[in-house]
DNA sequence: GCAGATCTACTCGGATAGGTGGTGTCCGAGTGCCTTGGG
DNA sequence: CCCAAGGCACTCGGACACCACCTATCCGAGTAGATCTGC
């Protein structure tokens, strides 16, 4: 069970976007600049939440990636989601219903105990993360962290 | 953020030894049989519970499986990170402290807000599978299965 | 008939190949801005 | 000076290799029980 690597990219460029003027775009290039990560693949990656209806992108000079909501309506259970998919990591095959031991179907009525389990320790995970939008996470970090990320994702990149 | 397929397979397996008589063991090859799973693999992962501490092997005729300790005292979570490991899939890389957006040391006091959630979720998850033992999932059974599958357990391969 | 050594068959345990999905990279299509020419 | 058309640079978007991990399998080490022999 492990997420991506780029969960951690798309929930780091998904809260500095948050950071952005409304209406201020950052492109691929300058958010793979900023953390330090390699451009191409980042891209690919940030596409998976404009499909998502998280990001909405701009092509064209002075385009780039910007959040498609406000950031208090946004989750970090869709941006995860949205890279990761949204199946449960354990999936129920029935297996009691195979092999010498196989439960006939009479007693197969109610859902598996250990799919039940497993399915509501997924639900908790889920609903831990559904509590926190990218504005929560805004509003923790410290007071000079926005002015800071506005200043260095607007800066030229020779200068 | 997917988990073997096998965490299903040791999953009915420890349940499903957790039915035997105290002291009965059941061998890889039965159990296969039993759910109709590859068998050589599934003697491969029996092993991570073994080096868990959750099962203990005996070797030779009439050897096989058995509860390392009382059901009551074998979670889920046990089981499924004996399995998966316990490493939590978000892995936090620090890249707030990589590229031009670099924080400086001291703006790093605290741990960054997004591990934290993400933490908090697998702590979440975590905490749903370690409050359910084997016991509880035997105790959820239909009252016909313990013999049911004592029986076909017992029963020769060949019979 | 009984005890001991041997032998066998069965068990687990680790080392060895193959397939799928994440990781990384590239190039093409589309768009907004800048330049340039004319009015 | 103002406007419009063309060119251009920059952007996203999808298609193509590479590598690690899960999946699957095999054979060898060890042991408990059954067997056979000697007393």
């Amino acid at each position: 069970m492990k997420l991506p690597v780029s969960t951690e990219w798309l929930l780091h460029c998904a809260t500095t976007l948050a950071l952005l003027d409304a209406g201020d775009t950052a492109s691929a290039a300058r958010l793979a600049q900023y953390y330090d990560l390699p451009a191409p693949y980042l891209a690919k990656q940030l596409q998976s939440l404009v499909r998502a209806g998280i990001l909405s992108a701009t092509t064209g000079p002075q385009g780039g990636f910007r959040l498609a909501r406000p950031a208090g309506e946004i989750t970090l259970l869709e941006i995860v989601e949205a890279v990761d998919g949204a199946r449960s990591p354990y999936e129920c095959r029935e297996i009691r219903r195979q092999g010498a031991g196989a439960l006939p179907a009479e007693s197969c009525t109610e859902p598996c105990l250990l799919a039940a389990k497993m399915a509501e320790a997924h639900e908790a995970w889920r609903q831990t993360l559904v509590a926190s939008s990218l504005a929560d996470i805004v509003a923790g970090l410290p007071a000079s962290t926005p002015d800071r990320t506005r200043r260095i994702i607007g800066a030229t990149p020779g200068g």
